[in-house]
DNA sequence: CAGTATCCTGCCTGATACTG
DNA sequence: CAGTATCAGGCAGGATACTG
């Protein structure tokens, strides 16, 4: 049924890491520097940033462009393939705002019954 | 942008844990057994099989019925909630399936340029 | 600005053995 | 059948300090 050849580690459906989801959203409408990826994902150190990042950059999601001048920039932008990952994406958000009373809801009742 | 208030953890968006997804596919159609769960999903353990089953009741997206009998039955069953999930889950799906290969050959590519 | 380098912790996942 | 108990390993995620 679920063949051993899907390992979820290649599953982006998950959409990957803690932070990819975000990632692609604060990279939807426009290339990002990484200084202002930094201030929407409030909390986010250098070094995870850094590896979501270049993970994503393996996986073919977004490219990494340097632009060298007076001061420093790295461009992040996404693919083709990145950006087609809004889609199942936006279908997971708005399950998320339709359900999430209901599962808050849930959650509450079920904790209360465990502990 | 990304309130602290939408922490990953409760999102079930990732939809959840390792084997939640599929879990999810194999009550789809039918309720189903715990020794029938365990046959689609090579390989989990009763104790990880539980752990998710577990968290998924706590969720509200599914439930558990004990059936006392000859033999001792535990039937696992889709709540609304956890059935609603489907269709982002399809649309991961679907996702998946095109855009399958072209992942493949990013990852290869990306891999033979960092090792 | 855009990262690297180190260290550390908790969680996820699993193997193995045992129970009502 | 449907779990529980215990132990162990690995990796994601983060704190902190430093660099070209």
């Amino acid at each position: 049924m679920f063949d051993t050849v899907c390992p979820t580690d290649l599953m982006p459906i998950r959409v990957g890491d803690k932070w990819t989801g975000m990632i692609i959203r604060c990279l939807e409408h426009a290339p990002r520097r990484f200084s202002e990826l930094r201030v929407p994902l409030r909390g986010i150190t250098a070094k995870v940033l850094t590896q979501s990042l270049r993970t994503m950059e393996r996986d073919g999601l977004i490219t990494r462009t340097v632009v060298t001048g007076p001061a420093r920039q790295v461009h992040y932008e996404l693919t083709p393939l990145g950006r087609s990952l809004l889609v199942p994406l936006n279908a997971m958000c708005a399950w998320a705002e339709e359900h999430w009373d209901a599962l808050i809801d849930a959650r509450e009742a079920g904790l209360s019954r465990t502990g």
